[in-house]
DNA sequence: GTGGTCTAGACCACG
DNA sequence: GTGGTCTAGACCACA
């Protein structure tokens, strides 16, 4: 399961820290798990279309907050000791669910229009 | 019961923006209704410790999605309309849920499960 | 031809306005083409004696509204798609559109006379 | 001929000038002739919806521009000196085309689509 | 160097 | 008193 990595131009929030959220959500949910190797800098910023300081920086502050490993002479890996066991994947499923839904009412969506939207997908998806 | 609005001066997201999702993701959720008075500019400023014209800016963008309405003299107010929503965000909505409909399907949870879990969402964020 | 802008201190319409207005009008008429390179925030500011602040006001303005792309580290640029509009401006334009037909025709204009005048009008404007 | 007069909330242009541009044109354009009586201060200010105070100051630019004149115990003229006889409709449809123009592009509509809606619109009215 | 945000205080328009 | 704008300068994120 590849964990699908993206930045919104639009978003105030920086690029840096977006990715930093996505992946820091993706290893504390088990999307992630311990030794996991990360894209190369280089590699994710061309993927991403973002300058490579900015995922270095990504990089730093996941290193700097342990969940992340830096090895000399090339990659980066997901760090054994603060990593989250898998976790059953209910808790999984409702912090993908709660992510959406903030998002959603962030953007003025009615409660009402996301239960829509959720049974219309589920319909046509 | 009142909204609680506060701002996290170590998140990156900027202020103005913090406040921003906040107030859309009450007025979306139904926790602050239509016709609600908004706190003055001034008052939320100095309550938050920010300078007035980044409540602005909050209120100036919330206005913009047509979220709220702002009246000269008078103060600023939950749009009546505040659930008519353009184009593009419904395009953006649909994709978010797709792309969590797909996860959940694709770790076999039944779709009744995921509707649970929407609604169990809505009532408790 | 470049576009001059300029702002009249004695115009009760803000500085921010009149130069947004200048812009737009210059996209719309087609003075300036998409991936045409505006000033610099700086730089613009400077030339017309304003803070910066009121020059991105402008640009700001200008991008929610789709007609400019505004890149980190780059400059702002026209937008490629800036033809492409929502709604309710084509509701305006349209009653005033209206508006300035009957108000001719009442004065016992003939239609071709209409299109001959605002052709004359968008040719030297 | 009524001269339709009409604020724009969402204009940052204050109203009171907004007002203002609107009868100086209609007296330099000819539509309001001199002698002419406008409406009460109070009339307009409720035709229109905004405060008494805001038409007051609208009347008293315009008395400063000696474009009309308070008569002592009521009423406001406009005023003979500086009004403009009533001018060739040629001039007076080419003023209204190009205000018309004007606010279209402002607004970011390009050329070709301010002839369609013209030829839509003699075509629909 | 370029866009973007924040501040702190001033002044204006409106009710 | 309330929204809205401007300034001047500082600091951040990005290329």
């Amino acid at each position: 399961m590849s964990v699908p990595l993206r930045i919104d131009p639009s978003d105030p929030t920086p690029p840096y820290e977006q990715l930093r959220r996505q992946i820091a959500g993706a290893i504390a949910s088990g999307g992630l798990v311990a030794g996991t190797r990360l894209p190369t800098v280089r590699q994710l910023a061309s993927d991403l279309g973002v300058a490579a300081g900015t995922v270095m920086r990504t990089y730093a502050e996941l290193e700097g907050a342990g969940m992340v490993e830096a090895r000399r002479g090339g990659g980066t890996l997901v760090a054994a000791a603060a990593t989250a066991r898998p976790e059953p994947q209910q808790n999984r499923l409702r912090a993908s669910a709660e992510a959406f839904v903030r998002q959603a009412r962030s953007e003025g969506v009615p409660d009402a229009d996301i239960i829509d939207v959720i049974h219309a997908v589920l319909r046509s998806v």
